[in-house]
DNA sequence: GCTCCGTATTTTGGATCCAATATTGAAAAT
DNA sequence: ATTTTCAATATTGGATCCAAAATACGGAGC
């Protein structure tokens, strides 16, 4: 990995910001329901409000703040109703994308998905809970990107980044995890024998342990 | 109609300026791939740049704008390919927003949606291509609001931002408003019977017209 | 005790100014 | 003529300051 692509701040303050608040929102020390003291912030961040209201009007296009006119932003909170609309739509969403894929899926683009599942089970093996949550995203996302429908894939992100500050605990569950890898390996092999329902349903599967997993967290 | 809820000019310039630029984009005065300077537009709207930027970043969120740091906003294009693509995902989301809400439908929904039926039939009769434009898409999102899925209307809502600029080259051929009527009456009537699937299927002809129509205008 | 009202404080919204970066254009070197 | 370099210009990014609105507070009236 190149030195100055490790924790490089990004080139403008925005992005920094963005990056920041995203964290804080996910991990929960900027909790859900909770207004966003813009002053304090950017105090924090040691940045001016300005770049802090465009990360902030970002975070809102994606649904994890909510705005009113001259009361300011507030952490989305996700009710459990929330939770089972974002994984609805992202299993609507998602097997399109993965039949598309299927029809299009390259040699390179099955290396990829292999190289990322190794990833996968190497952070599974190591209990690397981080690791494990960023290698599975960019599984899954390497097999969305396939479809060659770029706004899908988009609109698929954005559902991922909604329920992002969940996915943490999912993974803090050494079974959670090992069944995580099993789960992919059944979905990589759908793939390589170029079944598109056999893949859509095995990430139905996956999908629906991690809501089910999820649910009890949400009744707060 | 209250008196001040018509062209009340929005509370925050941001707001303003919002509306603004959409109408902009979607009228075409703003080319698609164009540059956005941020100057001109705000001496044009007669506000500072920091409320312009606010709305750019919501519109880069919709995706009618794409942004590069330190080079700025650009129209986005729209492609044959994205027109298709965007028109597809709706049909996916739509349908799930249409059979979610007959599941749900009372007797002031389908009132409401008599009432917005209504509203498109007097735009049609008197060649309005702005009222019908508006009456459409209001009949289409009284519907999908039924369903209880906050998100997934959004979301929706969205998609149909992204081409908005062509419905109204849509609307502008009398043919079209007739049958834009027809199709919703027979939707209406679908909906009176509870059939789902019968709503499912008008929608998509409805939908597929459309896409057919406007897909002459993409060839720039 | 409770509500209502008006003032003080906090917080957001926006304008202006300056800094950082990108683009343009012209001169110099090959 | 083509390319390169470098300065001039245009454009975006961000900080500070002020205005506008919402909230919190405290007292008067009932």
């Amino acid at each position: 990995m190149s030195p100055d692509e490790a924790r490089r701040r990004p080139p403008t303050a925005q992005q920094f910001v963005l990056a920041e608040l995203r964290r804080a929102i996910t991990t929960g020390r900027l909790r859900p329901g909770a207004p966003i003291r813009q002053d304090a912030l950017a105090e924090e961040f040691q940045v001016s409000r300005v770049p802090l209201r465009e990360a902030l009007k970002t975070l809102q296009g994606e649904g994890l703040v909510t705005y009113e006119a001259h009361r300011g932003y507030f952490v989305e909170t996700l009710s459990l109703d929330d939770l089972r609309e974002v994984y609805r739509i992202r299993q609507l969403l998602e097997e399109e994308a993965v039949r598309r894929a299927v029809a299009r899926l390259t040699e390179a683009d099955l290396g990829r998905l292999a190289a990322a599942q190794d990833e996968v089970e190497r952070a599974a093996a190591a209990d690397d809970v981080l690791a494990m949550a960023t290698a599975n995203r960019v599984f899954h996302m390497t097999l969305f990107d396939c479809a060659g429908m770029p706004r899908l894939a988009r609109m698929i992100r954005t559902l991922w980044d909604t329920t992002d500050a969940y996915r943490s605990m999912y993974y803090g569950d050494a079974g959670n995890r090992e069944r995580v890898v099993k789960e992919h390996r059944a979905t990589l092999d759908a793939l390589r024998r170029g079944s598109a329902d056999e893949a859509v349903t095995t990430l139905n599967v996956h999908r629906d342990h991690a809501v089910a997993e999820l649910e009890p967290y949400l009744n707060v």
